[in-house]
DNA sequence: TTGTATGCGTTATCAT
DNA sequence: ATGATAACGCATACAA
């Protein structure tokens, strides 16, 4: 019986002699120590990785990673705006356990962020809203930086992975909720009728409007560019036509406020006299008055996993020598409800409509 | 003539005699090693402290880091908030077109992220609503780092920079738009007792009302610790006194949206049955319905200017070895005229004053 | 030279 | 016992 058949679970002494190194340096590479040398720190992790050796049981509070001085670029698009912030904070939460550095950049539309990145040896670059050309991408891809983009706004190449959250879904489960409050004449607000996220919702709303027999005929539907001034004049429009949406779905929160006030300049009360469905879960929707319903995506947790895909990608460089498909990743969405949607007022629902179910 | 009456410069190894340490010790601590516990960290900085230890300027090392010099280091407390938006985005603008990288880390209450400033061989830190400690600030400036911090909570000691904004006069002008306006019975929601900043804006507030011949009595001065919920209760409990404020002045514009609210469920309109003017000047405010008077500070230009003064002290290192008194700059507030402030209801203002001018 | 930075092993300690 | 961690200082390399 050879004991050897068994489980011989590698040891940091064994780690130690074969990279001609004291048990002490190898807990110290493991554990993200400062006092070690660049050369060792190879030396004991190859062995590390020769042994296949696993951490015991964490003993100690927190696990800095050995990877320790690197960095990741996050690049933004438009700072402003509450979506940025949790983003940022979830990334930085990952980073900075993992002992990387973030290294914030916008993107200007001269693209010679694009440049800087190149110089800088970085773990990888995560774009968030950025609005970038499939060149720019490739550029990044074809210098070996692994890309994640958050909620791209146009289809992103094959060798691009990206994070987005389930669209369509959030979209469908809108239009559910506004049905089963007995809302039947909705108005739409889009953001940018090119934007691949904000299509999705449009198109998960419209769906499962059409299976409930609802429609939206096309002066319900405005696209604002995500802003909330034209959302606000494109509802205050849609409120002065003669049959008047009972309820809005907005492709934000930032546009679902200017449907609220669209409804006040009309003077209509939100909800008795109008609902307003919004997306996003941003921190502006649940202060309103009244609260926002609305769909929220998992911000922080996109952020976290665009972070984990970065690392995922540099330590299997291999996915992106093989050209192999980049990952897409899509978390869920889910509705919150909150105060600003209600059943339609009888009065005001029940006597003008003359257009349900003109479909099959 | 004895030359040690020049400028004796302290060296490591008399604060290694003083702390009972050696050198090394010292430099690992100084650049923020992880071999050294917090005891002996201790001892090391309060060393320094007392001979009024100033690194010397960084000695390229052995490998002349790429990012020395071409990194600032952004600290932020609460990501959260639209504070951060515009700072960062004004730091990023600066610092880009200087060819510096931006590094964001976030400052957790365990004071890791000091450490890891350490480490780094950065232009400087720039400290965003973060609450640090003077022992904290003491160990980034002996370790040569140049600090500025934005909107200190608490006075910073001398060697520190800091960069603020007209915080009492603002508080000054805003009580002289109220008092204008007609109000007498105004209700003040502050931050956190404790706050610098927080504070002179209520010291200016109170000055200039005191000097109308306005009182305003305790009760209707609350701290609500920055909470939109607490000044959202705190203005509630106000307004269904007998003597009901006919106004708000709130310290922030966040919890003047509490104060919206308490309004809300009071059955009051802004501004037609309560005044608010809030503090800051964030989006939120001018979202807001109706959009909120406030007092403006100039954020985005603060976190230039922090930029700047760091670039500064960078170019002139002189001033540190010299110790001379660091430099505090105050940005003007300005008063944003929207339409939370009109004059108090007649019937509701004059009947029940019976307290105008009690003082000399 | 002197001052500072870094790598690594020794010793002591902690957790099973 | 044994595996792992923590802290310190020696030896050395390097910069002015």
């Amino acid at each position: 019986m050879d004991s050897r058949a068994a489980a011989p679970r590698p040891t940091m002494a064994q780690i130690a002699e074969r990279a001609g190194t004291t048990v002490p340096t190898v807990s110290k590479v493991l554990n993200g120590g400062t006092d070690v040398s660049e050369a060792t720190r190879e030396r004991v992790m190859s062995a590390a990785h020769a042994l296949d050796y696993r951490r015991r049981p964490r003993t100690r509070a927190t696990e800095p990673d050995p990877r320790a001085g690197r960095i990741v670029d996050v690049v933004v698009g438009h700072i402003e705006g509450s979506w940025i912030g949790p983003v940022l904070s979830a990334i930085e939460e990952e980073s900075s356990a993992a002992g990387v550095d973030l290294v914030l950049t916008r993107a200007r539309p001269d693209g010679e962020w694009i440049r800087r990145l190149l110089r800088r040896p970085s773990l990888g670059a995560i774009l968030v809203l950025v609005d970038v050309s499939a060149a720019g991408l490739h550029t990044l891809t074809t210098a070996g930086i692994p890309v994640v983009v958050i909620d791209p706004s146009t289809r992103p190449p094959a060798e691009v992975a990206s994070v987005g959250s389930t669209n369509w879904e959030g979209g469908r489960m809108a239009a559910e909720h506004l049905i089963a409050q007995g809302h039947t004449r909705i108005g739409v607000i889009g953001g940018l009728r090119s934007h691949l996220f904000g299509s999705a919702r449009i198109d998960g709303l419209m769906t499962a409007l059409r299976a409930a027999g609802v429609v939206v005929p096309d002066e319900r539907v405005a696209f604002c560019d995500w802003d909330r001034e034209r959302a606000r004049s494109a509802a205050g429009a849609m409120l002065a036509a003669r049959d008047r949406p009972t309820a809005f779905f907005a492709c934000s929160d930032v546009m679902g406020l200017g449907v609220y006030e669209a409804a006040d300049d009309a003077g209509l009360r939100i909800p008795d006299d109008l609902s307003v469905l919004g997306f996003d879960g941003v921190q502006e929707s649940a202060w309103a008055m009244p609260p926002m319903t609305t769909v929220r995506q998992p911000i922080a947790e996109m952020g976290a996993t665009a972070f984990h895909m970065l690392e995922q990608a540099h330590r299997s460089p291999r996915s992106r020598a093989a050209g192999s498909p980049a990952s897409r990743m899509e978390l869920e969405t889910e509705l919150v409800l909150r105060g600003s949607v209600a059943p339609p007022r009888p009065e005001a629902a029940a006597p003008e409509i003359d257009l349900a179910s003109p479909t099959p």
